[in-house]
DNA sequence: GAAAACAATATGCATTTTCATACACTTTCG
DNA sequence: CGAAAGTGTATGAAAATGCATATTGTTTTC
């Protein structure tokens, strides 16, 4: 137990402001939630936004450089190198489009598809524990207040 | 109209997993709901991490360099150069702690204060405006229930 | 059917970010 | 007390990031 120690606050519950801002409780619930199973992802021998990549192709195989950074949240320039990076370790591939050469399209490799399986069984049970401890929080309106959000603002 | 467009997916809605993902539902909520009001940020002259410094100290004014990372969801030897920056711009101030020489606690100096009240109340516009947008859409629901999460994975 | 406008991706470069660790100080404990 | 363990902040260096723009290809317009 220290002793000298008057901090100026370590509870979050003197807050005016942030504590009951949207945009900082979704921040920080996006935060919160997802460290929880960042470490999964590192031990995978993934970073954060290699993983976001993933788990688009899962649902979007071939998707487009500029279709999957809109998709993985991530900007475009940036989303080109993690996907050179990618092709490098041999999780995905690119392949021009013939109708439209400006385009390329990612797609897993057998790798990538093995690891993106993997993580994304690993990510519904993490899941599914999430919403279990969330039980009787109002965890049952969250995704459909979210999925109502993105649409609104998609 | 394109023609030769035979495009994997131009929605979201063939997808499987991510689109009733927990996890993505809400990082893709935080970005696309933040990025409306990150240009009023950035027309202030401010970085997103630095006007979230910026919230937490006009909540926590004085907090140390630790608590204010964990507040503004920032590594701490990042937050340590951020407000080196916001110092040499003159927002905040560092001040030692006599009986704990190895604390910092971060103040809001004048012309910090004025750019927070500022931008705190645009900030409390936005999410008027926002959560007025969002009628309808279970959006009452989404305040407690971010919190409750928060609350039990805090 | 050119020229201009537009679109998709890549890249150069300055800056930021991360990671590990150093450093200074404090608390604990034998 | 004094060594060891623990905390809080800073920093060096490698890597990632963002921004502006180049490059290449396509659509539109006249």
């Amino acid at each position: 137990m220290p002793s000298i120690d008057q901090p100026v606050d370590n509870t979050d519950d003197k807050s005016d402001f942030v504590s009951d801002y949207l945009l900082y409780l979704l921040a920080a619930a996006s935060d919160a939630a997802s460290n929880q199973f960042h470490d999964t992802i590192r031990k995978a021998g993934l970073r954060v936004p290699e993983w976001r990549v993933l788990a688009c192709l899962y649902d979007h195989d071939g998707a487009m450089i500029t279709e999957l950074a809109r998709l993985a949240l991530v900007e475009q320039s940036r989303l080109t190198r993690i996907i050179l990076q990618m092709e490098n370790r041999g999780l995905v591939y690119r392949k021009g489009n013939p109708q439209d050469k400006r385009r390329v399209h990612v797609y897993l490799s057998n790798t990538g598809r093995d690891l993106a399986n993997d993580l994304v069984a690993q990510a519904q049970i993490h899941e599914a524990t999430l919403l279990e401890t969330l039980q009787n929080s109002g965890a049952e309106h969250l995704k459909p207040a979210l999925q109502a959000l993105l649409q609104k603002l998609g």
